[in-house]
DNA sequence: GCGACAG
DNA sequence: ATCTTGTCGC
């Protein structure tokens, strides 16, 4: 896919939230200009105990249901976590997956919020910012806003309000299991960001795209840490 | 000060 | 996020 805009890495926490206050005005909420038909999802996986994380981005065709494109990557994380600054932590290794995609996607679901963040600007939209382009956030805990709970059946949902305004909604993505808290990133609508994760909701709660990205980071890391392929074994 | 706190 | 097996319920 096309080459990311600027990353500034901050410092401290500090210069972190300068950052985000000023590309907060920067996101902007439109309609999508056309049906998606590639969508991805981005997650990672971490090494337990050290800052090395795991990175994954997949691609999903959303008539066929199928994985078009995969990328993984494996690298340090060079910024701790911290509420509500978790893009400074996470946008960097995604970038490197999105760099190495064969195929542009339409939007990309994030495993965060997006607009539903104190300052407005969670990781989906910090992203979707950097990259100028369409991203919605899927978290699967609520950071801020209040909400009644949406009702049992898959498709449900409640408006989430934050300060008078609607800032995303709860949805149910599968009948009787616990709704995820979308929304947008940046340049899609909080109604088009529901309808593209009701879209891409199989079987499980987690959105198809962002649930294989995470099997994914996760099979990775399992991989990393297995015997087989550590760098010491026989010596080397 | 108290409680909350994405991944 | 990560450390972790089995178990209850739809």
């Amino acid at each position: 896919m096309r080459e990311p805009t600027e990353f500034h890495l901050p410092a401290d926490s500090d210069e972190a939230i300068r950052i985000q206050r000023a590309l907060a005005g920067n996101v902007r909420l439109d309609p999508l200009p056309r049906p998606p038909r590639l969508v991805a999802g981005a997650d990672l996986a971490f090494l337990p105990g050290r800052d090395i994380g795991v990175a994954a981005v997949v691609v999903v065709d959303l008539r066929s249901g199928q994985t078009v494109d995969e990328v993984i990557i494996t690298r340090p994380v060079p910024f701790p976590y911290r509420t509500g600054l978790l893009s400074f932590r996470e946008i960097p290794a995604v970038l490197d997956c999105l760099i190495g995609l064969h195929h542009q996607p339409d939007i990309i679901i994030c495993d965060g919020q997006g607009i539903a963040h104190p300052r407005r600007i969670g990781l989906a939209s910090h992203l979707g910012v950097v990259l100028n382009r369409p991203t919605i956030g899927c978290a699967k805990r609520c950071l801020i806003g209040d909400y009644i709970e949406p009702g049992p059946e898959k498709g449900a949902t409640t408006p989430l309000l934050h300060q008078g305004l609607e800032i995303g909604r709860v949805v149910r993505t599968r009948t009787a299991v616990k709704p995820v808290f979308v929304s947008p990133g940046h340049r899609v609508t909080i109604e088009d960001a529901v309808a593209v994760v009701l879209a891409v909701a199989g079987g499980y709660r987690v959105p198809e795209p962002v649930r294989r990205a995470h099997l994914a980071a996760e099979q990775e890391k399992r991989r990393l840490l297995s015997p087989w392929s550590r760098r010491d074994w026989r010596g080397h």
